[in-house]
Order: C-alpha cells, then sequence, then structure tokens
DNA sequence: TATGACATGTAATCTGTTACATGATTAG
DNA sequence: CTAATCATGTAACAGATTACATGTCATA
C-alpha cells in the first residue's frame, strides 16, 4: 500500500470528529493554527482523491439541487485503522530531527482517536527520545564550536535550547494530561 | 529569474567559506547537525546544476588523471548577491508561521556573509515580529480552548511555548553577539 | 582481488505550488 | 444585476525521494 502523506493523516485525523468537505477542510487549514499545511485546492483534492482511491475515506454527493454539489468524506475503516497505527508509532530520533511539526499533529489527535493511555505513551516514547537526544547535541556543540562563526554558533544554540524547550512541555503535558484525566471526566 | 529554493540557500551559504564539490556537501548535510537536508544525490546534483545555469555559482573540474574528477563549485558574483539579499530580508509573520528553519539558516550564515550589523538587525527584526505574534497566539487558544480535545490544547500550547522559546533565544542572542563583538575581534 | 570510500549522475515517481477555470448561491 | 462567497476541480511546473548506474582509487 502506498504511503500516506502528512497532509493525508492531517486530513483523516480532521475527518475523524466529522465528515467534511473539501472546502471544510481547506478552511481548517486557512483559518485556524493548522495555516502550516497548504490550503490550496491542488493540494487538498487529488489528497482526498488518493485517500479515497485508497479505499482510506468514502464521499458521498450530498443530494441538492445543483450539477455539482459539496462533496463530504467520511473516514472508512482502513482509514481509522491507518490513522490509529500512525498515532501510536514511537518516537525515534528520525523524527526529532525531521518531523517535530509531525508528533505534534499526531499528539493533537491522539485524545480523540486512540485515547488517553496512548497519548501519554506517546509522550513518554517522545520524552525518552529527548533525554538520550540533548546529551548528544551538546557533545556535538562542544566538538564545532571553536570551529564556527558567532552566528552560526548561537543558530546550533537555539537547536539545543528548542529541543530543551520540548522535553519541558513533554514533561508538563504528561503531569497535565494525567491530573485532567483523573480529575475531570474525559 | 526562477526563485531559489531553501536548499539552493544552503548550498550558497556553505559555498561561502570556500569552494565546494557535490560530494563534500552531501557529507556535510549527512555528518553535521544540517541533517535536516537531504544528503541525497538525487537532490544535490540536480540543485548546483539548477544554481549553475542560473549563474549563481561556477564548477570548475579538478584536473586529475581519471575521466570523471571532482568538480568544485564556488560562489559567482550574483550568487553572493542573491545570498546577501536573502540574509537581510526582514522577518514576515509568514516566516515565523512556515519557515523557523530557514530563518535559522540566513541566520547561521549572517555573520559570515553580511557582517555583524545586518546579523542583528536580522534579529531585532525577529524580535520585533515576535512580540506582536505571540499575543496572537494566546488570543487564539482563548477563543478555542474549550472546543478542543486535551491533547489539542497541548499541542497547541507547544506552539506558544515553542515560540517564546524562541523569543527569548532572540534576546540572549542579541545580547551575547553584542558582548562578542565588543569584546574579541571579530 | 575484493571491499569500501570517493565521486557523480539519471529515471521513475510522488507531492505540492501557482494559476486558471467552472459554476451555484446569496446579499446588496 | 453584480459581486462575493461557496465549492470543486485541472494543468503546468518545480522539487524531493528512492533506487539504480557508473566509474575511480586505496588498502587489506
Amino acid at each position: 500500500m502506498r504511503e500516506i502523506s502528512n497532509l493525508g493523516y492531517a486530513l483523516l485525523g480532521l475527518m475523524h470528529k466529522h465528515p467534511q468537505s473539501g472546502y471544510d477542510l481547506r478552511k481548517i487549514f486557512s483559518s485556524t493554527s493548522m495555516k502550516t499545511y497548504s490550503d490550496s485546492p491542488g493540494a487538498i483534492y487529488p489528497a482526498l482523491r488518493r485517500l479515497q482511491e485508497q479505499g482510506l475515506i468514502n464521499g458521498k454527493l450530498e443530494e441538492g439541487s445543483g450539477l455539482r454539489r459539496r462533496q463530504l468524506f467520511r473516514l472508512a475503516p482502513p482509514g481509522l485503522a491507518a490513522l490509529k497505527k500512525w498515532i501510536r508509532l514511537p518516537i525515534t530520533r528520525k523524527d526529532l530531527l525531521w518531523a517535530q511539526q509531525e508528533i505534534m499533529l499526531r499528539f493533537a489527535f491522539a485524545h480523540q482517536v486512540v485515547g488517553a493511555a496512548p497519548a501519554i505513551a506517546l509522550l513518554k516514547s517522545l520524552e525518552a527520545e529527548l533525554k538520550t537526544y540533548i546529551p548528544v547535541l551538546h557533545e556535538e556543540m562542544r566538538t564545532m564550536k571553536s570551529s564556527i562563526s558567532i552566528s552560526a554558533r548561537l543558530a546550533f544554540e537555539f537547536g539545543i535550547r528548542g529541543t530543551e524547550c520540548l522535553l519541558s512541555w513533554t514533561r508538563y503535558a504528561i503531569t497535565t494530561y494525567e491530573e485532567e484525566i483523573r480529575g475531570g471526566t474525559s
């Protein structure tokens, strides 16, 4: 089976709550904090068609008067399975390097799609990976410190601080999440 | 003139220090903290060819015995001009949303390519943009807080914390940079 | 002489971007 | 009636990924 792109997963995740039309999804990308994904029709409609061809979603034309009415897409069982599998994947070093955004996307959908326990498992996996990665970054820094310009060094320092910030958020998120599910009902 | 991709600018920046071969550049991407860029030949060699076609770099085959020896690329004057122009661009809201990595890449090259004053100007531009952006994020948070799941809310909180972390780094970088150029000779 | 590092490239495929095109419905 | 918004799409193009192909040079 063909790989599912990041945009594909974003679409699947958004459809989990309730069926959406291509236009709805575009609006979400253009108006909310998911602006990092493209709201262009040239990205969304082909992506939806691909998901449909793979049997991950089903589209149904709403009956209406006109010739071209809106089409609602809903998650099909294989699509839900793929979404769950993706969210449950453990975090790897590679994810930290290439795909911090993707991690957040996965976590954002986690509670709704797979529930509290796997969501917390995702955070713990992230925490573990970060704990071994941060010392590596410090070590790299020490190695090259002397050979690079001041601005390059500061940029690298941001890489470290940003990663440390992610770790601190992860710990905060674990605590907050655990408190919340103990306190209020999910 | 055709747009220069992020990878293109990364290549131009790396060539600024001294001429590099395609292989050298691949090694930099695969072995240093620039792992976020692809080290695959299918990305680098075509990118180098494009830069050459645009007259931004010149390639010279090192004279050697064999038939196929390494080719060294060096920045041509228009390439240096393009690199400088790119680094000096002020930071926009759009950059904050889409291209934090690109900002860091620009800053990493800044000291070497355009010197201290424009490097600090870049940081100040970043600081200014962040100061107006962070309140917007908090406002967005307040608006949707109630309508989203706990994990989605925490993910959004990371967006805010990450941005605040960037601001704090920016201020630290300005101070450190200014001290350093006052103290040691650049 | 076989392995691995050096060194450069191409081809197929996929995805995304920009720009354009179409047509329905609603508000002024 | 006209403009804006709803709604869906296509076409041309750019760029990246993966996998493959080629050949040199040093060394064990």
